[in-house]
DNA sequence: CTCGTCAGTTCCCTGAGGGAACTCATAGGG
DNA sequence: CCCTATGAGTTCCCTCAGGGAACTGACGAG
């Protein structure tokens, strides 16, 4: 399908896909330990490991050679798909997490203060949000019209 | 799960959500439209509706008295669930889409340009990635320790 | 009175996911 | 040497969610 959407649910649309790329992003490089702390079974960890790791959003790695023991990292591909993590977490937060707060917060590095994600436009570095935005046919389109969220019909 | 992306992925997790809740964005209201823009089975985009409006991401308004005719809206909540669209579209566009380019652009409102969204720190302004926090244990956290993304091993 | 449209529902069937057991290489203990 | 344990999977079976196609129900047009 020619929507990046659709490109993107490809790699990491399955159920599980996203909470193995937060395990491994938190530090749980190893096969049992994802499969524990996620309760997945064993095959389907075993499938997604594959399929992420041929997407090039892990990379498999040995840590031993004796006994073959294997560990799964992120590519700069999967760090970036980190980034959408961190937009889940934010509306979860927002929408879902009730009186008990988040369940976790973020330090960000460069100013040391908890935080959380804003959407903003690479071009003028404003609030760039959903409803923001006019939606344009670009280069790799099909040809299909859009109209512009909130549009009224094209009369 | 105490978790925001389990329990973000709890409401718009199935594969086909995030595309129908595209569809409903731009502009694609209806039962029929939805079904042909997408392929999907009609079973399976009837349970899909109905679960969007049960968890207040969609809203269901009648269009026609006679004969009744529903489309489905956009909540504020499933406004804001859409930013986690466009960071798709963003992750999709830079490592997917290939040579013909993006399929759309976007244009956004405040500076006229075309441009695509950058992850912001809520408190500095400054560009927030999932390699730029660290992860620390919050108030509706279970209590599980965790490490901070390419951090050493504790010694 | 029949046809067409929208918005679903019902039926059956296949295939993906869960659970448990099995494999393989190796290390450790007796 | 034999037994057991561990990490990382694979294999087997079985159930249930998803796809396809047909059916329903309200209405409007000819």
């Amino acid at each position: 399908m020619a929507c990046s959407i659709a490109r993107t649910l490809d790699v990491v649309g399955e159920p599980w896909s996203p909470l193995i790329l937060r395990d491994v992003y938190v530090g749980m490089n190893r096969f049992e330990q994802i499969q524990q702390d996620l309760g997945i079974s064993r095959k389907v960890l075993a499938e997604r490991l594959r399929w992420l790791t041929e997407n090039g959003v892990l990379e498999r790695r040995a840590y031993s050679e004796r006994p073959p023991r294997d560990e799964y990292l992120l590519t700069a591909k999967g760090r970036e798909l980190c980034d959408l993590l961190l937009v889940m977490v934010r509306w979860g937060d927002r929408w879902t997490s009730g009186e008990a707060g988040p369940p976790v917060l973020y330090r960000h590095h460069a100013c040391g203060e908890i935080g959380h994600v804003e959407l903003c436009c690479s071009s003028c570095g404003q609030p760039m949000r959903a409803t923001d935005v006019d939606v344009l046919p670009g280069p790799g389109a099909g040809g299909e019209p859009l109209r512009t969220p909130d549009a009224e019909p094209t009369g």
